[in-house]
Formats: structure tokens, C-alpha cells, sequence
DNA sequence: CCCCACTACGTACGGCGTACGTAACTAGGA
DNA sequence: TCCTAGTTACGTACGCCGTACGTAGTGGGG
């Protein structure tokens, strides 16, 4: 049985070898497929990644692809980890962990907003892919002022990206499903809140109607992003959050 | 052109009226597709739900399921609310909007564990389906106590359900990993633990080395969830905040 | 030098969403 | 009451999808 045989082995992309031992040298790269699978996905949709279309725009069969990416999960792991190569992690510290978190958020945000199917690609088991690697350390390089136990750390960074990404899911869930509707755009939307509309006022969730009736249409989604971020990071900073009266667990042991 | 004519329209489907005035009587309910489809995909997984497994599930051909449902993201809406029905919303609000929405926030996590194909399908457009609403509308009344605007509250909902939702998502990664993966539980796992552990053996990335040389294993899962959510309401809380201070990174301007 | 692992690629299978044609049925208007 | 138009039910078919597998050619290590 070979080792990287013809049967797929439970191995993770990153550990197997670009360019095999023996043979011909393969006629393209994994950062090639990857940024072909990132350019269709841009173009068309996280539905638009195909192993024939990626293929196609690579110029190759399409079984030819399955020799650099064994199953289509790795696939979508090589664009994750392609697009995360963006983050510019040049900048040192400041010693204001808050505020570098913030802007490793917004950088999170805009590559979100760049490439709207990474939400839907990702995965908590994208998690150790190089650039992946590569973002966690300088993320606790940065939270290194904060005084808090690793776990604690990670579960920052798990939360802050949890956050980060639901709110830019919600931020693109118009545009994306204009984008994917058969309909003309913003027919679809118009229906949905003429429903609503049609369903408040009939008078049962009197507290909802009066929300939405004051509208929360006209906001700065900017500054909203950034105080919703910022009362997260409140419950982790010692600075601003009164300790744990009553109920609240107590620091991870060492 | 009939009014819902066989060519989909930008229509909600709750705005479908469920029995026609004309024509024969429907075998079928929605309620008794949307069973079906929650069976199927607690069974085998959201990628098991398709039009030919629930019309099979169901008892009727192919197409005649697309009588009830125009389209498959209306089966995928139909579902959602149908789960969202399990929310037990009976209990009065207790005057404590804290420990009322980590309760909230509880069931929303175990209804999660009982379907986890709730996070992949559920999207932001599916915010007004009748059993959200009246989630939408308890969460409020839960809500009353605290002191914030219509749209800060709504952003908190947004806020605990996105948090709640990236942690059931990390929690159950592996398990449904496992469950889709070709290959013997836990052996996929192993392999990307052990490239991970390679990787990290390599000293690039010491503090991430350091942190999960440390063991983030053996934790309470629930304790944990518990203290996520509290860190997130914390930032809430007008009552333990203080406020802005001098050093950090001070409040959006308005 | 030669062997064989590896590359490339076409064919084929089973599954998907769904457009469309057809036949049976039923309620409202004449 | 009967007619007719709209609805239900359902099979067929199209163009996608992921990918198992067979085959031919290639080039580096023993």
C-alpha cells in the first residue's frame, strides 16, 4: 500500500508533501488551486466552487485536481488558509491589548467583507492550518498585557471571532441573498418585510412591533460593530468589570 | 397567471396560505413535512435532508413535495421554526434579565445539542418565521428590566444567540466531523492533532505551544459556556461596568 | 538502465434541485 | 345542476455535483 496511495487516508493536507519524492513534477501549486478556488468563490458564490470549475480555471481534467486535494474539505481548507495569509500581522503590540484586538477584529471584518463565503467555509477544524498558526500566535502576543490563563485567552479569541463573525453574517445575509436569488433584487426582501409588516400589526408582540417600529434602520454600522465588540471585551477586562459578586466562576486553575 | 402559480414568486413562505380555496384537499400538512425533514436531518445530518429523501419520508413522489414548499430553502425555513417551537417560553419573566437570558440562552444551546444541523441552517433571513417571533417577543419582555434602547437590545439578542451559536459549533465540531468522515472515529482527530503537535514542536508559535502544552482539555464544558455568556451580558450591564476610565480605549463616540 | 511511483485525464455512477407535461380532482359561478 | 378553471399528484428529463476507477505516459532513485 502506498503511502500517499490512491485511497484517501484520514492525513491532513498541511501534513502531506507538495511535490512528491518520485515522479514528474506537477503541473501547478497548491497556492495556484488555492487562489483559483478563492477567485471563484469571489466571483460566484461559495456554491460556485466546483472540483470541475475549479479545475476548469486552473486549466486541467478535473480528476487531475484530486492528485493536489484528496476531498473537497481540503479544498475549502486551502482557501481559508489562503485568504488568512491577508492578515497583516506586521505590526508590533502596542501594549494596549483592547485596542490591538479591536483592530485585529476589523481586519477580520474587511476580510470577511472581501471575501463573504468565508464565513460558510470555514471551520472550527480549519483552526491549526499555517496562517491559522500564524494568527493565533500574534493574537496572544497581543493579549500577552492581559492577565488571564490561557484557556481564558483562546476563549477570547474563539468569542471575539464568533461575534465578529455573526455580525458580518448578518451585516451580508441581504446582499448574499440578493446575490443567490432567482428574483430581482430586493423583491425577495421586500416580500419578507411586507409579511412582517403585515404579521406586527396584528397586535401580538406588541414589544417587537415597538422596536421595530422605531426603526433601527439608519445606524452606523461601524460604530455598532465596534460597541458590540467593545462590551465583549469589557467582560474580560479586569479594569472595567467589578469582581464576580456572587454566582460567577472563578478563575480557570492553573 | 395564477396567484400561486406553478413559477416561484419573491413570496414568504408564511404568507403562503397552506390550503388553497380551490382544487383537491393536500394529503399533507406543513407541519407533517417539516417533522419529516427535522427526522431526517437528526438522523443523518442537514446533508440528508433533500426534496427526494423527505417526499420518500413522507410517502409522496418527488415533486408533489414542491406543492407545499416552492423551494428548498422554504424546507429549510419550515424546519427552523419547527425546532424553534421546542423553546419552553412559559415561565414568566423574573424581573432578573441576567439569569432570564442565560436560561434563554441554555435552551438555545440544548436545542442545538438535540439538532445540530440547527447553526448550518438557520440564517438571519429567517429572523420572522412564526415561532421566532414569539422568541423575539419573550426575549423582550424578558429584557424589560434592563435599562437600553430598542435597538441595543436587539443587538444583544443578536450578540448571545451569535456567541451561543459559534460555541455549540465548536463544541459539536468533532463529534459531527466524525460522524460525517469516511474513515474510524477519532482516527481523523488523531491525525490533526498529531500534525498540530508536530507543528508546534517546531518553536515557532511558543505562546500557543505554551498554551495548549498547558491542556485545555479536561474543562467544564458548562461552567465555561456559563462564564462566556456572563462576560458577554457583562458588557451589558449598566450595573457592573464602570464607567469608561482613563487608560483603555475609550467609548464610540455617538 | 530500468522499474515503478506518480501525474494526468476520461468515463461512469449515483445523487442532487427542479422545469415541465399530464391526468385526476374539486369547489365556485353559471 | 353542470361546467370550468385552478390545484394536487407524480413521472420524466436536464444539467449539475463529488468521486471511484482504469489507463497511459513520465521521470527520478536503486
Amino acid at each position: 500500500m502506498a503511502a500517499s496511495g490512491r485511497t484517501a487516508r484520514p492525513e491532513v493536507i498541511w501534513a502531506r508533501p507538495e511535490r512528491a519524492a518520485r515522479g514528474p513534477r506537477p503541473a501547478h501549486t497548491r497556492a495556484e488551486i488555492a487562489a483559483a478556488a478563492v477567485r471563484v468563490a469571489d466571483a460566484e458564490g461559495a456554491d460556485g466552487v466546483s472540483m470541475r470549475r475549479v479545475a476548469a480555471e486552473i486549466g486541467c481534467g478535473t480528476m487531475s485536481l484530486y492528485n493536489y486535494v484528496p476531498r473537497k474539505e481540503d479544498l475549502y481548507e486551502l482557501m481559508v488558509d489562503a485568504v488568512s495569509a491577508e492578515y497583516d500581522l506586521s505590526a508590533e503590540p502596542s501594549g494596549d491589548w483592547r485596542a490591538d484586538t479591536l483592530a485585529l477584529a476589523a481586519q477580520t471584518r474587511a476580510l470577511m467583507h472581501r471575501h463573504p463565503w468565508l464565513p460558510r467555509l470555514m471551520s472550527p477544524a480549519h483552526g491549526f492550518s499555517p496562517n491559522a498558526l500564524r494568527y493565533l500566535e500574534h493574537f496572544l502576543r497581543v493579549l500577552e498585557p492581559l492577565d488571564a490563563g490561557g484557556g481564558t485567552k483562546m476563549e477570547l479569541i474563539s468569542m471575539v471571532n464568533g461575534v465578529v463573525s455573526t455580525y458580518v453574517v448578518n451585516e451580508l445575509s441581504e446582499a448574499e441573498r440578493a446575490r443567490t436569488s432567482p428574483f430581482p433584487p430586493g423583491q425577495e426582501h421586500a416580500a419578507r418585510m411586507a409579511h412582517l409588516a403585515r404579521e406586527l400589526s396584528r397586535g401580538e408582540h406588541p414589544r417587537l412591533a415597538a422596536v421595530i417600529g422605531a426603526g433601527f434602520a439608519a445606524v452606523d454600522l461601524d460604530a455598532q460593530f465596534a460597541r458590540a465588540l467593545g462590551r465583549l471585551l469589557d467582560g474580560f477586562d479586569p479594569a472595567r468589570v467589578s469582581p464576580p459578586p456572587g454566582p460567577s466562576a472563578p478563575r480557570s486553575p492553573a
